[in-house]
DNA sequence: TCTGGGGTCCTAGGACCC
DNA sequence: TCTGGGGTCCTAGGACCC
């Protein structure tokens, strides 16, 4: 998708269509995730600060993200690759390899078929979502995915397989997979500069430059040589949170208190996922922007908020604060499904015993009487022991109580259901932040509801007043009304979907058989009435070439 | 007013085991 | 009596991606 999060913000927001859009960090230490196309064009870039991006065009719109609204769209786009393969694998929410060898089309697929999917399915996307995207369509994940960018934004690029090495070749090093500013760097030392440069260089030499799976890589890779699968459906294998502060924290209570709030998001989200991990991990950023972690892995997974805060706590026990601290993050990984009997309290008889050591509090706090065995370190199970008699009112609780934990008395959790988080994209009450004096914040780009004037955004706030703007993806320009932050008559909802629910309702595929007739006329934005013929062709073209 | 947040993968060293 | 050779697991850091 082109400029995925600002193009859905112009489609959301009418007033913003044909102008500057910045999403990203709308704080001091924010960085720009998005630029829209007309944003760009004063160098404004994804990853930075969004200090700079004011700078170079102090006149755009600066949005915080509204992930909700663009899952929503990226479910929908998902869902139209699917119809090409069900073999499907995104990279992020706007961007995914499709095997159109895996799928209905494969029977007699050649460059010209495929060719003819890709430009519907471009058509498709735009009457769909009202956004534009780009393809790439090539012989391997490494060449499409290079051709996808080079097709960007709204085209679609074509790498036919006798000329993938032609178009490697005069590429810079940075347009391979894998080679960022290090490696480049690194490449540009010894005189590589370009991709026919790595595949000129000798495989051992990049072996032993870059690392064995690197070089080695780097050297198939630069030939044009890639045959990893597309590959659907991966588990996650961590789970993290991580908060960068306005003000670098320095008093360690405070900052214990904040590794408290991660763990409960962490752990909230772990639990949403129905997985538990082994492995925890306490993340920092110093003052100066030098970043450690700390991990300590348990005999068996947990999803227990006490067990993860008594870790988190013993790992920062560890760490030195001297100087200020502008990150914290908590994670855990080594993951494992989730057990079962865990969901419903734990004093219920063992009959998964297949989960093996599902660590909950009771065991991990246990560790004095378990680990006297040779497996635990003595290193690790003194600590553990002295934190298992601490009287800690969440550890000390009921272990069937394992639910409540959950729901933290932070703030944020102010969402809902802790047992169903994710219930549905627009389920979820925009996350609230506390304002310094307990005052709303609110934030730029954020939707909103009127009890007169209906459902709107906020377009800016300060001095006590905040901006709202009425309009709705499917209105005129809307106009902008200012209200006292406290207005009882304003309240934060849940974003509108850019297309009606109805329109999107999955149609039977018609059997595999190609539209090869050309470019169907783009609608240029979602029209309310007529509803998009998601996949439902013209009657096939028997007259194809 | 320098530098987000969520991930994945790789490497290297040490502990530990056979 | 001078210290093998393989394997796995854990930890920490770093590169990279969107």
């Amino acid at each position: 998708m082109d400029a995925f999060y600002a193009a859905v913000e112009q489609v959301a927001k009418p007033s913003l269509r044909g102008k500057p859009v910045i999403v990203g960090g709308v704080g001091g230490r924010g960085v720009v995730a998005t630029a829209s196309y007309e944003a760009r064009k004063f160098g404004v870039r994804s990853a930075m600060s969004t200090a700079e991006a004011r700078r170079r065009c102090p006149n755009a719109a600066f949005l915080i993200p509204r992930f909700a609204a663009y899952r929503e769209v990226s479910d929908l786009v998902m869902g139209l690759l699917g119809q090409l393969s069900p073999l499907v694998e995104p990279l992020s929410l706007d961007e995914a390899f499709v095997d159109l060898a895996a799928g209905p089309y494969a029977d007699g697929l050649d460059t010209a078929r495929a060719t003819a999917l890709a430009v519907r399915l471009r058509a498709d996307i735009l009457a769909a979502t009202g956004l534009t995207a780009s393809v790439g369509l090539a012989p391997s994940k490494l060449v499409a995915k290079i051709a996808s960018e080079a097709a960007k934004p709204d085209g679609l690029v074509v790498v036919p397989p006798d000329q993938v090495r032609a178009t490697l070749d005069p590429l810079p090093v940075r347009a391979l997979w894998g080679v960022g500013p290090a490696t480049a760097e690194a490449m540009r030392k010894v005189g590589i500069t370009t991709i026919a440069d790595i595949a000129a260089t000798d495989a051992d030499e990049l072996v032993r430059l870059f690392g064995q799976a690197h070089g080695r890589a780097l050297h198939e890779h630069a030939l044009g040589i890639d045959d990893r699968p597309v590959v659907a459906e991966r588990d996650a294998k961590s789970v993290s949170v991580e908060d960068t502060f306005e003000v670098d924290l320095v008093d360690r209570t405070r900052i214990t208190a904040e590794l408290d709030r991660l763990a409960a998001r962490c752990v909230e989200r772990l639990r949403a996922a129905g997985r538990s991990g082994r492995t925890v991990v306490v993340k920092m950023r110093r003052y100066d922007f030098s970043t450690l972690t700390r991990s300590e892995t348990l005999r068996g997974p947990t999803d227990d908020l006490a067990v993860v805060r008594e870790t988190v706590h013993r790992l920062a026990a560890q760490v030195d604060f001297t100087g200020g601290i502008r990150l914290l993050g908590v994670g855990v990984a080594s993951l494992a499904d989730f057990a079962q009997q865990d969901l419903f309290g734990d004093d219920h008889e063992d009959a998964a015993g297949d989960a093996v050591g599902v660590a909950d509090a009771t065991e991990t706090t246990d560790a004095t009487e378990i680990s006297t065995g040779p497996a635990g370190s003595a290193a690790g199970a003194a600590p553990r022991a002295v934190d298992a008699i601490e009287p800690d009112a969440t550890s000390g609780a009921a272990p069937d109580a394992a639910l409540a934990p959950g729901v933290d008395p932070a703030p944020e959790s102010a969402a809902g259901d802790p047992a169903d988080p994710e219930a549905g994209a627009y389920g979820r009450v925009p996350v609230f932040h506390p304002g310094r004096f307990g005052s709303t914040r609110w934030l730029p780009g954020q939707d909103v509801t009127h009890t007169e004037h209906g459902p709107g955004w906020v377009q800016g706030s300060g001095v006590g007043r905040v901006t709202v703007r009425f309009e709705t993806p499917g209105s005129a320009p809307g106009r902008i009304r200012t209200y006292l932050v406290d207005d009882p008559d304003l309240t934060p909802s849940a974003a509108l979907p850019l297309v009606r629910r109805t329109e999107l309702d999955p149609k039977p595929e018609p059997e595999p058989q190609l539209a090869l007739e050309p470019e169907p006329e783009p609608e240029p934005a979602p029209k309310p009435p007529a509803e998009p013929e998601l996949g439902a062709d013209p009657p096939p073209a028997p007259d194809s070439p």
